[in-house]
DNA sequence: ACTGGCGCCTGTTTGC
DNA sequence: TGCAAACAGGCGCCAG
């Protein structure tokens, strides 16, 4: 589920409250949870005696530099990952990669589910060119937004989800731009104008704005403007009151409202 | 070059 | 009530 919204939140709470504390070490506790070959004992070795210095986000990645030269933490946080700063003592139950400082406390990084990765790169911008990540969903200015699709030619919904084509949007907040712009998920790129496109940006940039407002909290969204909040509840059409359908586009379930929402012909 | 679909993971929810 | 199957979903990989 962490999307950009939630990368953002995270991304506040390592500037917040993980920089500038001396590192004593790092614990590894499931090295499935390193990417690209990181060795369990390369992260200790890497951060002892410094310190976290800048933080940086693109799409759903966060990215922490550690000591001044370069070098950089990728944080990437799957379907169930999160990460925390917890006085000493603490340690939640799946934190599966846990940095220490000499203060006693400690970042947890935390995936039950085991899909979320912690890497070193060199740099944010070396990572996100390797990765082949589109603009930054949030960031990206509605030409930027625009180019990618000009190529396309599937159905929106797996555009949206596709980092290479604009980064930030998961399956949540991907249909609930499309619902805000009463797109049908299973709508064709070639089907779509330019001023169709030009409105889901607008609506992503609003449902984006949105969540972040409310710390990543789709259920705290307000329920009568969007459909996430019915998303997992009563499911029924904020708006018109009907009953929300859901169809399988691009391999993952799409949750959209009928009557709001056309399927193409 | 681009697309949809599957499998990886495991805690939680659903169904018989 | 209990247990198995389904589900959640980002993403790497694969075949078409």
């Amino acid at each position: 589920m962490p999307e950009l919204p939630d990368a953002v939140v995270y991304r506040r709470r390592l500037a917040d409250a993980a920089l500038d504390r001396p590192i004593a070490d790092a614990t590894v506790v499931d090295p499935l949870i390193l990417g690209d070959g990181l060795e369990p004992h390369r992260l200790g070795e890497v951060l002892r005696g410094r310190t976290l210095t800048d933080t940086h986000r693109h799409g759903k990645h966060v990215f922490v530099r550690y000591g001044e030269e370069t070098g950089w933490l990728a944080l990437h946080f799957g379907m169930t990952g999160r990460v925390q700063v917890v006085p000493d003592g603490t340690m939640p139950e799946y934190a599966y990669v846990q940095v220490h400082f000499e203060d006693g406390g400690a970042l947890a990084f935390e995936c039950p589910r085991k899909f979320a990765r912690v890497r070193l790169v060199d740099t944010p911008d070396a990572f996100v060119e390797a990765k082949d990540l589109g603009p930054d969903a949030r960031r990206a200015d509605v030409d930027a937004f625009l180019a990618p699709f000009a190529s396309r030619r599937g159905a929106i919904k797996g555009r949206l989800l596709d980092q290479s084509v604009v980064a930030g949007l998961g399956n949540i907040y991907a249909d609930e731009a499309l619902y805000q712009e009463g797109i049908h998920p299973r709508t064709t790129v070639p089907e779509l104008s330019e001023t169709d496109l030009r409105g889901l940006y607008d609506a992503i940039q609003r449902v984006l704005d949105a969540a972040i407002a409310v710390d990543a909290d789709p259920e705290a969204l307000d329920p009568d403007r969007f459909m996430l909040p019915h998303r997992y509840g009563d499911e029924h059409c904020p708006k018109t009151g009907v009953p929300l359908d859901t169809e399988t586009v691009s391999g993952r379930t799409a949750y959209f409202s009928p009557t709001r929402q056309s399927p193409p012909k």
